[in-house]
DNA sequence: GAATGCCTTATTGTCTGACAATACACATAA
DNA sequence: TTATGTGTATTGTCAGACAATAAGGCATTC
């Protein structure tokens, strides 16, 4: 047996999900509208006929076939393709759509099914859940669900869900952070102020927030960091280049950090809310 | 293609996950008796050791091989048998041990790595991942992960968790609740009060609480309804059944119903507050 | 001695083909 | 009409094979 401990160092390569231009090379695929007629193996003889000269799937680049099925499917249920209720094509048929074994395509649906975006029973098929069953706070369908409405709307949501969270958050962390918990948010707040890039500057913004989560000392307040992530993805086009509203950004995080090392619930939650307050600032102006 | 409307009315049948008392009629494990002195390290004959007389699957009756296999090696990892960082048994001997195909176990560890519970590569195996990555907020996970500790602190977690989103999420409804909105949240509020069991008085009491979270207009808060659904289910021990507290409660829920009603998103916000305070006098008092 | 490159090997990834279990839909019978 | 059986489409499960990957050991070279 092989139960050592292992660092686990390597990020999950299912990370890259939000591959918005699509490569190009993807099944010609039109069956996208659920309602066809009922005869199965006409639709199959006409779709091996509109050209399946190029049968690959749309495989994304360094995944297996598995995950890059599970996007593919699973981008195109959050995006609308299949509304809940809907029963899917079958394991066949995705297997043929796009020349993958039939395991790779259970494969894929399990994963889907274990972010009951899918359900399924032999006889009947696999069909599409309630949409309020999906989780849509994990990380994979919040990206799927990400690209599907103008990011406008998503950003709106997203932000307003910080400000339910993130003030409370701080507060926990004022009076439970550990000096371990400490010196990972004082650093994340020193290396933003450093950073050379805008881009290494939002990595240690982000750092930032998550270590407050996990300061906060309510274990269940953790996974809501992937919404923080999200955020600052779709918030990166929005950040300012103007030193000014750096600088005061900077003085603001400032202010949180300080207030959670002081152990001062209240002034950090009224800290987070004005941090908040300016960033809904910045994506209004724009 | 068979893509017709279904209602999809079935509740997963994966529900039944806190099958501890593991059944004791098992895959009867073909020829092979447990021990084969084939190879396999000191460190296997460790773990044959660890109690586990019979190898066999802990297979929950209504529910698939795959999906027992996935909640059995799950709640194993969440309950910390395997330490984030540590590399899994190949599947093969899962295989083995639980007398199942690989493919089967294959299924269950691609549903664990969707809920970013492990991650693999080849030539490596499998590991578990790093817990902040864990998405606690499944449904699954959140089962798993509610028998570990004591309850008193879960609870405790996810009633803390409940003062931070629900008297928002009240606040929100009250301000952007639909019609058809309002009426689930009356009509869930009327039955609680006209329920003839403790346990159907609980469920209309969590429907109540979903809905005002569908209500609330943010999509992002509808997947919390997990929480609140597992808190009912840890709190059903401790509800009362002294008339005096029930009809208390009742006029808290009616004040929150009232509120939204009238669209009073602070009085709504209140109304929460003093119902959650309630409940944590509940919890304190028992 | 250190860096480099090749080889072996263990593990997951993928494919194929088969059969079992399920439950809808329809025909048949009471 | 209601109940019962039968056909059948679909997922569930199994078995066995080979491909792809990369860790770790070994030899070669500088």
């Amino acid at each position: 047996m092989n139960c050592a401990q292992r660092p686990a160092l390597r990020p999950n390569p299912l990370a890259a999900l939000d591959s918005l231009p699509k490569p190009d090379f993807l099944v010609p695929m039109r069956d996208a509208k659920p309602n066809k007629e009922k005869s199965p193996s006409k639709a199959a003889a006409a779709e091996r006929q509109t050209g399946v000269r190029r049968p690959d799937a749309a495989r994304i680049p360094g995944a297996s076939v598995h995950t890059s099925l599970a996007s593919e499917i699973g981008l195109r249920i959050v995006r609308g393709d299949y509304p809940p209720g809907t029963i899917l094509p079958n394991e066949a048929k995705w297997s043929e759509t796009f020349s993958v074994s039939r395991s790779a395509v259970r494969e894929a649906i399990k994963m889907l099914m274990a972010k009951s975006l899918l359900a399924s029973r032999p006889k009947i098929g696999s069909w599409v859940e309630p949409k309020e069953r999906w989780n849509l706070l994990d990380r994979d369908v919040l990206a799927w669900y990400a690209t599907s409405p103008d990011r406008e709307v998503f950003l709106k949501t997203v932000q307003e869900f910080r400000h339910i969270i993130e003030p409370e958050a701080a507060a926990f962390a004022a009076m439970r952070r550990t000096d371990e918990q400490m010196a990972e948010i004082s650093q994340a707040c020193r290396e933003m102020g450093e950073a050379a890039s805008l881009q290494e500057r939002t990595r240690a913004d982000t750092r930032f927030h998550l270590a407050i989560l996990r300061a906060s000392g309510n274990d269940l307040l953790v996974p809501l960091g992937v919404l923080i992530e999200s955020a600052f993805d779709h918030l990166f086009a929005f950040t300012t280049r103007a030193v000014d509203d750096l600088n005061h950004a900077q003085k603001l995080h400032e202010a949180i950090e300080k207030n959670i090392r002081l152990q001062r619930p209240d002034a950090a939650r009224n800290a987070v809310r004005k941090l908040l307050a300016n960033t809904d600032g910045v994506i209004r102006s724009r």
